[in-house]
DNA sequence: GAGCATACCTACTCGTGCGTAAGGTTACGC
DNA sequence: GCGTAACCTTACGCACGAGTAGGTATGCTC
């Protein structure tokens, strides 16, 4: 114990801010390598460098500690692609834009994006806090379509809408989960792509062609 | 004890591989409620109608079982895909099969689709599992759009057949999320919703349009 | 350089839930 | 009608990890 003090080079005392930051780089580091119930709150601590009290004392039980990481990197995220998709652009722009920001997020933030995605996904606690924050995205992405669809003259139903929205944001969150399983590939590259699925499909759509049967 | 038994119209007694259906019923139903780590062997066994060591005869550990669910779900769904695509219809006709029975099969298995979806995908022994499906109905998905290509005398790289086809897997996943959670859709029509989204933007593709920027 | 607040630690308690030991009961062949 | 094997039980051991109690050092203010 006095051993222990004079052995080390007295350690950093840290104001609260920024060991509250270390925590959170800690947290979903572990949490994105062994799930939010692997992932026990000694080994957190641990890598932080810090003992397990401060955490509890600085961002309280481990599951308030998840939400906190799912905050965290869910503002960053929200935050790096609206901050890219001005709002008076074209649409096909500011699609662009969008997934240049997401695939350039994720690739460079894999593991925030394996804790926002994969993680959060199965435990109902945290379900909820982000199928709110991908309502938004969703949101976002039919009044795009919308937008489009009325300066081209033509209407479809909120619930159509709604459901092409989603099929484009699970495209591209799956594209992003390959993303971040392929370190070798590019973000760059991988937007484009997106883009040419999800534009060339939408666009399709929006002049009113659909697929044979059951044109509804 | 004796209380017990004399109470109770004499238990069942019922041959394994009835009761081991049952406890994986149980368990695909817990499992999807709880999620893995929440979900407790006492609640399956209870679930099942039967004590815990049981469950630990016939099906062995948490993990075992829960890889037995994985597999009995999984193989179920492919079965139910693979029956309904055969390989020597016009590429649309068999991707709009597929995606019938695809919605068709999570719309009746809400419960399987949440094991195989959004439990397996957190935690890292059953990603691997998982993956491997996924990459069998992603290969499937990029061959099929392979062979319409070479049919109207295109080509295109490997890997951009993948990360398309991996994109609409994607897509039609979070569609069936979405159909998971919201129990008055229509499975029929989440499919053809999905079928023009995915086939008028791979069409698009097909026919080598792409979108302006780095057409690539 | 005393006092006070804040950063930080070691070392515990205690619940929860996996997995098992040891024994009871029913069917079925002979 | 009796053994034996498969079915099924209650009741426990034990590890692991969340959360805490209580104490120590350090810097800041006056």
């Amino acid at each position: 114990m006095l051993a222990r003090v004079s052995s080390t080079p007295t350690f950093k005392r840290l104001p609260r801010a920024v060991r509250e930051q270390q925590m959170l780089d800690a947290a979903v580091k572990v949490f994105s390598r062994r799930g939010f119930h692997a992932a026990s709150m000694d080994e957190i601590a641990d890598d932080a460098g810090i003992s397990k009290p401060m955490v509890y004392a600085y961002l309280g039980t481990k599951e308030e500690l998840f939400v906190a990481c799912l905050h965290r990197e869910g503002t960053r995220m929200m935050e790096a692609i609206a901050g890219a998709a001005a709002p008076d652009l074209p649409a096909d722009e500011r699609l662009w834009r969008g997934l240049r920001a997401f695939f350039g997020f994720v690739g460079a933030h894999r593991d925030g994006w394996a804790v926002l995605y994969r993680q959060a996904r199965g435990s109902q606690p945290f379900a909820a806090e982000l199928a709110t924050m991908r309502g938004r995205v969703v949101e976002v992405v039919a009044g795009m379509l919308d937008h489009a669809l009325r300066a081209s003259g033509r209407e479809v139903g909120a619930t159509d809408l709604e459901v092409v929205a989603y099929a484009l944001v699970g495209a591209s969150e799956s594209l992003a989960d390959w993303l971040a399983d392929h370190p070798e590939a590019d973000a760059e590259k991988t937007a484009t792509r997106m883009m040419n699925v999800a534009w060339l499909g939408a666009d399709q759509l929006l002049r009113g062609v659909t697929w044979p049967p059951l044109a509804e």
